[in-house]
DNA sequence: AATGAATGAGGCTTCATTCAT
DNA sequence: GATGAATGAAGCCTCATTCAT
């Protein structure tokens, strides 16, 4: 059974539509969704040019396929833990675990969500889901930081979620000499011992 | 007579020129340098579309004036006050501050630059002198932080440096409703106090 | 299968580069390199602009490749016979009837080479071979007016040179009057027989 | 009166005008009509790219105005000479000596109206004159050669003239290293002394 | 006479997309 | 599923030309 499932993964892995995916994935993330061709997809991926369009509409499509399955992967490493936590601190520190372990195991995604986010232009179509999840987090945050018993929940959570996403940021762009390990340490030092003045 | 003609020239050049870098200014950051053709910058700038190359050798040239001027202005606004500012609490809110203050006045500039990290093959030909800035900052952050008693005044410099980054990221894709005073005096707050285990 | 679509492809690529090349040699010709452009090539061709760059890397590959075709040509047109020819008089009567009948067959071939020689700038990618057949030709030349007792036989050779050339430019340009036949014969005999002072 | 012509003569050479024409010469003739911009022109005579303008109507016409003063000085080289001339045998040496003495002095001229035979679509206007010119000079050798005594004074006429431009061919393409000389003086030899069979 | 800013058509080239096979 | 030839719109850039001064 397992012989079999792995089987299928494998052809799943080496498809045409995976082997597409994963080359526009790592050249969008590179060079920016903008200047990647349809070509160089194509080459990329061993396959020809025409090819992409048996599976997407259009280069568009194929990358609202890419963001979506980037979104579905990174709800599925949240849900289960956040479900399962229950004290506060535990639940910031999981968060912050979480996304590190995500931003570790799978840095284009992030690197490709990230520069999309400075082109208006493109993905109109996610962004409501995009605004969806981030209400939800904050509304988390918001949670989390109340029930710490912080003064200042909102200021909070909004300072949590921005030095995970800076930290992120300087992790992607530092070619690897990143200290990913103590900073993320820190910050939950930072975030679940406040100073309570 | 010369002069009198030299200098007309030299304001219709210096007005179109400003017309020209500020509409490629805002649409390299609202839509992404790739995504901008020079068609839309000559239309916004209210030109004709070989103008530009009067004042330009190319597209990436104008992008690299863009840039250049972006890194002069925020330089200025940095170097007065950290030469005058003497104790490191100061300092650090000083830095705060006055890139609050900067990401206020011209959160464009802000955007562009970030944006433009994510391009790796764009802007090759001032990584030099980014990096130099990006050391600059890591080795104040690394003093100011030793200065004010910390054990690991690596770790507090980067994730400081993540927080602000992080901050202004949040705020520029905010469209104006972020609460971004609070957040700084949190932030400076977090930085300021240690709660020293 | 795949080789019967391999071939299939094959020959819709040799029929468009060979349209592509043989209205490129026309206008290139007709009007000069720098005063033909893509579209009127394309459309002289029968084919969309963007396709000659499926065959081409750019407009200045493709005339590479012309000349180059062109040479190769020429050169095919000579050795056969060369080779076989042993007697002074015999080689030199082989040389100009040789020419002579590769510009009757195919006199664009001629006049576009010529006309590039004019162009400093262009085609410095083929400079290197167009010196060297230019200096066995004068080699050749050398041995020919030597082997036939000429005191001079340098002289000799550029000047049969440049009366073959010179003739060739005059047949070129006289839209079709001109008597090349009794030029011709003329040069024969006046490079064959000397009169030996 | 002497100075006052020179002051003129000069002020003439160094007038704009002359200037213009001078740099567009060279430049036609360098790199061909077709890629010569007014640019270039412009800055290699040392004005600005609107001063053309207010001597030519277009490009076009600066080419023109060039062709026909180099047409102009042409006529003049020979006209004096061909008229005192009488016997056929100087006539003949004299055609030679002037226009070697008229390359000689001029060599870009005569670069430039070669390679202008190589494109049609250029210089129509002048086309009627040049058919002129041409029709003169085969009658002239016709004429010459009649008297020289040969049966077939069209091919004579026609190998001279063609000997001469192959000549010139070959001497503006050489680089320095051709010996006109040497080669002029076999011409003349080989149509002044024919071997009369 | 002279300048150079400004224009817009057109040149070369790239690219998303289509389609016959 | 898969190919790659073919298309044409659009991109960047150059250039002859105009015009206010």
């Amino acid at each position: 059974m397992t012989a079999k499932r792995q089987a299928r993964f494998k052809s799943l892995r080496d498809s045409s539509k995976e082997r597409i995916e994963h080359a526009a994935l790592e050249l969008f993330a590179k060079k920016g969704y903008g200047s990647t061709s349809i070509s160089q997809i194509a080459r990329a991926a061993g396959i020809s040019k025409g090819l992409m369009y048996n599976y997407y509409k259009s280069k568009e499509a194929l990358l609202e396929a890419i963001v979506q399955k980037s979104f579905e992967w990174g709800k599925e490493m949240f849900t289960a833990g956040v479900a399962q936590t229950e004290k506060p601190e535990d639940l910031l520190r999981y968060v912050v675990e979480a996304s590190v372990a995500a931003v570790l195991e799978k840095p284009v995604f992030w690197k490709l969500m990230t520069s999309l986010a400075f082109q208006e232009e493109v993905l109109k179509a996610m962004a409501p889901e995009i605004e969806k999840l981030r209400k939800h987090n904050v509304a988390l945050g918001n949670e989390i930081f109340t029930a710490l018993g912080y003064t200042n929940p909102v200021e909070q959570a909004l300072l949590f979620a921005a030095s995970i996403d800076g930290m992120f940021f300087h992790y992607i762009l530092s070619d690897g000499s990143y200290p990913l390990e103590g900073v993320k340490n820190l910050l939950i030092d930072k975030f679940c011992h406040p100073y309570k003045e």
